[in-house]
RNA sequence: GCGCCUGUAGCUCAGCUGGAUAGAGCAGCUGCCUUCUAAGCAGCGGGUCGGGGGUUCGAAUCCUCCCAGGCGCACCA
């Protein structure tokens, strides 16, 4: 908010020093940013420094030039000149306060905008197999994901959550299998277990259910007729596990988007003819070949094969190519790290069909270590020994593990500490930030018992913040918007962890060392404005975790 | 071999759309609870930003080469 009303300004100065010139002078390319340093100012721009050389001459006389018309404006306590002609804003305190109206008027839509130019987004985050549960790695794309689409409608976007289930081919096939081997061997038949089949407990516990319900029927029915059966309840089984894992983990998907589906409608088909139809595909040992290398992928990939199936590929890019159909300006896909590899072609593809490749993100998501107590949890998905995300979420709470999940950069790997995660403890980071807000409602609840209301802004009288962590405070309660607003374009949500880390650990320093409600009536005044600011505070906490999908308590 | 990701404090990591003296948490040590929640606060120590070269007024950030680790390189999904 400061920041687009300062920047306003400069570029009018800008504009005025450009006309005297006979230059155009654009703000493009310019930062406008806050100082590490207090005496650097409460904002910086580098404007000088970039333009000089167009005007050829020296960097500080442009930045005087530029600050002498700046500090004209009413918002400048003074504009300084400094260093190599960097020129540090220092504005007027009564300026900065002013906006602490528009946390109390926007309340729950405090860092929500309505951006620029409203897009049309789609994000397809986990998209897991339904061959068995979700497990932790899972659940950073779902945190993840979620987070981020909530990031991009706080930033006002349209934003679609889906999910895509391959929900045919070769894996569903093996499950079947699988689930078909262990029934036979429930009722005593003999029945070689598939090579490379899912071993989980659950596929066991899936055919126990099978039995508990149909009995022994498929004994003696041929097995290609029986193996469909078992196909079919075995996904409807582990996608309605995968549902409610997703549901009580709170991510709730706005699209479920079938493969299968995909094919009956004739999409795949549809599209392999439209790169046939480019003549961007041949025919090689008896398979259906797509160009990809004309578009930067390092070979070529196989849409149909030899049999007659068409590839996962084949079936991916028909569904990419109908997202972009349906309308959406970008598509955002959260791939596991493992899948980097098929970058390149989707891209390649992406770009046959004629579409901007800016249009598709790709975020992947690196692996995720757990830990317990130090020591590393060996997770085998061939084995299927795997750690579920529900195991996860029953452990450590679905705050924690949301919350952890989110604090690193998602394509760098994750270690998660279980008994850290769960340890009631300062060193625990996730209840650092709920436990602020929790404080804050007690000191409210003080207040209240003391009969004094918490108050509207213009109740207050902003000057009594005059103490150097309050106007600190106050700036980042203020930046707020801003941090959304960063983490949606560079589609990085753990900035905003790390934001409301840093806001938490600002108002628990200061709740050490000041009073909000004083004991002396006198002090009213000071303690009206801080019940306000600590509003404020609580607005942004609470916002701010809804974004994460994290609960703000307000007792601990 | 090729490609992608990563390399920053003892550990886990921010910072990387270039900006002015590189940050946080944890671990270690020392203090702080008759006052709004000690799941908290204050203080102390800790760094050739993997290495070399380059671009720039300015590089942890961009380019290049090298080194180390992870992952991927199917007519599997």
């Amino acid at each position: 908010m400061i920041k687009k009303d300062i920047r306003t300004i400069v570029e009018k100065a800008l504009q005025e020093i450009g006309r005297a010139r006979g230059v155009a002078l654009e703000f493009e390319g310019i930062s406008l940013e806050e100082p590490k340093r207090d005496d650097h100012g409460d904002l910086s721009t580098n404007v000088a420094l970039v333009l000089a050389p167009r005007l050829k001459i020296n960097p500080r006389e442009l930045a005087a030039e530029i600050a002498d018309r700046l500090s004209s404006s009413e918002v400048f306590d003074r504009v300084e000149v400094a260093g190599p002609g960097f020129i540090n804003l220092f504005l007027k305190r009564s300026y900065i306060y002013s906006f602490l109206k528009e946390v109390e008027r926007r309340g729950d839509g405090y860092g929500r905008s309505s951006a620029r130019k409203k897009e049309k987004i789609q994000v397809e985050f986990v998209s897991a197999n339904p061959t068995g549960p979700l497990h932790v790695g899972h659940g950073r794309g779902a945190a993840v994901g979620d987070a981020l689409s909530s990031i991009l409608e706080a930033a006002g976007h349209d934003v679609t959550r889906e999910y895509y289930i391959n929900d045919v081919g070769n894996q569903m096939e093996l499950l079947g299998r699988s689930v078909y081997a262990r029934y036979m061997d429930l009722i005593g038949r003999e029945y070689p277990f598939p090579e490379n089949g899912y071993k989980g407990e659950y596929v066991v516990e899936i055919a126990r259910e099978i039995l508990e319900r149909e009995g022994e029927r498929f004994k003696d029915i041929p097995e290609d007729e029986a193996i469909p059966h078992f196909i079919d309840f075995a996904k409807d089984s582990i996608l309605d596990g995968i549902k409610r894992d997703l549901e009580d983990f709170g991510v709730r998907f706005d699209v479920w988007y079938s493969e299968g589906e995909l094919h009956r409608k004739g999409k795949v088909d549809k599209t392999i003819e439209e790169l046939r139809a480019k003549g961007l595909v041949y025919e090689k040992d008896g398979a259906l070949w797509f160009k990809s290398t004309d578009f930067g992928d390092d070979k070529d990939r196989v849409l149909v094969k030899a049999d007659g199936e068409t590839t996962y590929f084949a079936s991916d890019i028909a569904y990419h190519e109908e997202k972009f159909e349906r309308g959406f300006d970008k598509v955002i896909d959260i791939w596991g790290a493992d899948h980097h590899g098929y970058q390149p072609r989707m891209r390649a593809f992406v770009k046959a069909i004629g579409i901007d490749e800016r249009r598709l993100s790709i975020l992947l998501v690196q692996f995720v270590t757990l830990l317990r107590g130090g020591e590393k949890v060996s997770m085998s998905t061939r084995a299927g020994e795997f750690v579920t995300l529900r195991e996860v979420m029953d452990e450590v709470g679905r705050d924690a593990a949301r919350f952890f999940f989110l604090l690193r950069r998602c394509d760098a790997p994750l270690e998660f500490d279980l008994e850290l995660a769960k340890r009631q403890a300062p060193e625990n980071p996730i209840y650092y930030i709920q436990y602020a807000h929790a404080r804050i409602c007690s000191i409210f609840a003080l207040a209240e018992e003391r009969g004094i209301r918490i108050p509207s802004f213009k109740e207050i009288d902003t000057t009594v913040l005059n103490l150097k962590e309050e106007e600190d405070l106050i700036k980042k309660v203020l930046a707020y918007p801003e941090v959304v607003e960063s983490c949606a374009t560079n589609l990085a949500p753990h900035h905003l962890a790390f934001y409301l880390q840093e806001l938490a650990a600002m108002f628990h320093s200061y709740y050490n060392s000041y009073r909000v409600v004083s004991q002396h009536p006198e002090d009213l005044p000071i303690t009206l404005a801080r019940l306000y600011l600590c509003r404020c505070i609580k607005t942004v906490i609470k916002n701010g975790l809804q974004l994460l999908g994290v609960s703000a308590p307000e007792k601990m």
